[in-house]
DNA sequence: AAATTTCCTTACCGATCGGTAAGGAACTTG
DNA sequence: CAAGTTCCTTACCGATCGGTAAGGAAATTT
């Protein structure tokens, strides 16, 4: 069955977003990707504005829903934080629209940063945070540390999934490969060393 | 002494790239902060892109520098890349603009990804990777490999500096500033494993 | 002193931006 | 069968975008 149109609206545009930033990004061109003129989407989703704040809650959702699905299948919280993070590399590489958006949304947040208190990001890295700590790492981690920590490893996957086409394009395919297996060996090693090793001073 | 207004207009122009983004940012924006037209603007550059193209240059430029510079401070390579990744580090935190910049750069850059073959920051990345694997680490590391570590490391400093003012405003000065002199330990931490021990499988 | 160059202005230009108003076709509901 | 709702259209609107053209004041060069 082929999806509403409302839905591919949501495509179009979180690609979009994701290719061009909301600036860049006009829901003319969004609308024009289905054949339709930006009207339809206006009555659809009433602003830009809206409709982008829909794709925030949107993406937030997904993202909250690997850690209550990780929950579910494992109990261990060392093991399922990393599978937590590996699974998002892997997901980052494959469908990085969301990744990018993310990532210019947070490059726009430092403008209205007063917001910030209640990121829409904030849940999941209150999840992540929470469940490093639940394995007992460093003795006990506080949570600004615990937050450093999952800081690292985010910002590891997320900095790599955005250079995937520019690391691409300048090593060549075969080298990206190697990068990009080697850079999840890498991921879990540090995972692993922190969540069974004591912390740094 | 004051700088010319050419400098003046480079400095506004990064500061709005930065903060909005290529499209976001208006020539006549960057121009009206310092009084004047963006005629003026473009008098001195010709066009939004030669003056964003400027930017990228300049940005690319004060990077190799900081190598250069701890080349010549630093004999061993070890101690050489940890004190240049931590001075990024730190002069990400102070100095967000660059960082934010080039971030965005990275994002749009995907569309253009086929140019990314001389990639403004290529030689600063292989810089880096050449001092990694000047310090014999992990055996022999192959450059995809040395690339991966070497991404870990930027990618962790890079997503933590653009997240400042978010997670400044979501937890508060204090709980930032433990979370950032912990990351700085974290960081060392992580660049003192990988230049002595084994690399993972 | 005259000519040129530097550095900026006002006055435009066409294109595109997000958004409003009004209406038409099709389907659903009473 | 009539009324209403859903989903889309064309026709606009004012604002802003990057960029061109022409010229003026001031400094520099000849």
């Amino acid at each position: 069955m082929s999806s509403s149109t409302r839905d591919q609206l949501l495509e179009a545009a979180i690609r979009q977003f994701a290719d061009r930033g909301f600036y860049g990004a006009s829901i003319a061109g969004i609308a024009a990707e289905l054949g339709l003129t930006k009207q339809a989407l206006l009555h659809h989703f009433g602003s830009k504005e809206k409709l982008y704040g829909e794709i925030l809650r949107l993406i937030s959702d997904r993202a909250l829903a690997t850690i209550e699905q990780a929950t579910l299948e494992i109990p261990d919280p060392a093991e399922r934080l990393e599978e937590v993070i590996v699974r998002r590399f892997r997901n980052e590489l494959a469908h990085p629209d969301d990744t990018r958006l993310i990532m210019r949304e947070l490059l726009d947040n430092e403008q209205r940063a007063e917001q910030a208190g209640n990121w829409y990001l904030k849940p999941y890295l209150d999840g992540l945070v929470a469940m490093l700590r639940e394995t007992g790492a460093g003795g006990d981690l506080s949570k600004p540390r615990a937050l450093a920590v999952i800081y690292q490893l985010l910002g590891a996957t997320n900095y790599f999934a955005n250079s995937q086409p520019t690391l691409r394009n300048m090593y060549g395919q075969r080298a990206f490969s190697e990068t990009s297996s080697f850079f999840e060996a890498q991921l879990r090693q540090l995972i692993r060393l922190t969540t069974t090793q004591p912390a740094a001073a």
